[in-house]
DNA sequence: TAAACGTGGAA
DNA sequence: TTTCCAAGTTT
């Protein structure tokens, strides 16, 4: 089925920013770590500021944390900003300030995971890895396990069956990776999938098993409405639009049940993404 | 291992 | 209107 995915992905791969050879190592993680429970819809205005402002991992490392959570608008996660701007700093000191090639290296920087390390040393440097992100998991459980949605968490069966199915050669791998991946994003798509258009339709074993429904144990659904983080998003986004230090009595206004509005505050100052400055005010984090 | 962690567009 | 979903990581 290689032939076909690969010979797919060239006729059909989006010309996204981050995979033009301009974009650099750099350029693919920063849209890694965007993506991570992003859409690309969202991403693609914010990277681009993000690339322009920063275009080099010393330039974002020379920044204040806070200023990376407040460019980093409404993608949601801000953690990732803070995280993202750690990595930056850990590029600096300990890479001299370009991208590691390893993958080891790579999954010792802050916010980075199995699979963006993956993603990185195989998209920005062209590596042998298996990047296994939902969409390639949704591909394979479908083409080759024959079930509608791969399971909740990766599984160390996924993990083998990636590694099995990569190809040897480099340069072949990585190009077989971002095809899997694009596979699962344009066609093999979780609500409505293009099986009609899908170059590996007459060997999906989804497909011949006739489509059956997912049956193993319900896929987990986030509920968002009176959590705590849609209290920390309120009380991030007064933060973000301000140039000074916002006063304890306007975070206050942004939700009326002060014991879940003080713990949505003490979790945003314990998680760095927020700073008390004193005297009741706070702001987006300068250190 | 499971839960926490944002946001907004599409169905 | 409600639910589902989007290139995950951390604890």
């Amino acid at each position: 089925m290689h032939g076909p995915v690969t010979d797919w992905f060239d006729q059909h791969a989006r010309d996204l920013p981050w995979r033009r050879p301009e974009a650099g190592a750099w350029g693919v993680m920063v849209s890694e770590f965007m993506l991570q429970q992003t859409p690309v819809s969202r991403v693609l205005p914010v990277y681009e500021q993000w690339l322009a402002r920063w275009p080099r991992p010393a330039d974002l490392a020379a920044e204040a944390p806070g200023e990376a959570v407040r460019a980093w608008g409404r993608l949601g996660y801000p953690r990732r900003a803070l995280r993202l701007h750690a990595a930056a700093s850990a590029i600096q000191e300990r890479h001299g300030g370009d991208v590691p090639r390893e993958h080891a290296q790579l999954l010792a920087l802050p916010g980075v995971g199995e699979y963006t390390a993956a993603a990185v040393a195989s998209f920005a440097y062209g590596q042998r890895h298996a990047v296994l992100d939902t969409n390639v998991r949704r591909v394979f459980a479908r083409a080759v396990a024959g079930r509608q949605f791969p399971p909740n968490a990766t599984t160390a069966a996924e993990r083998k069956l990636a590694r099995q199915l990569l190809p040897e050669d480099e340069k072949l791998a990585a190009r077989w990776a971002a095809a899997t991946m694009e596979l699962g994003a344009l066609l093999c798509t979780a609500r409505t999938p293009e099986c009609h258009r899908c170059p590996i339709a007459s060997q999906c074993a989804w497909r011949l098993a006739g489509s059956p429904a997912h049956d193993g144990p319900p896929r987990r659904t986030q509920t968002y409405a009176g959590t705590d983080r849609q209290v920390r998003g309120k009380l991030l986004a007064v933060l973000r639009e301000a140039v000074a230090p916002v006063p304890q009595q306007v975070l206050d206004a942004v939700w009326d049940e002060p014991v879940q509005r003080a713990r949505a505050l003490d979790g945003l100052v314990s998680d760095g993404l927020v700073e008390p400055v004193g005297g009741g005010r706070y702001r987006l984090p300068l250190s």
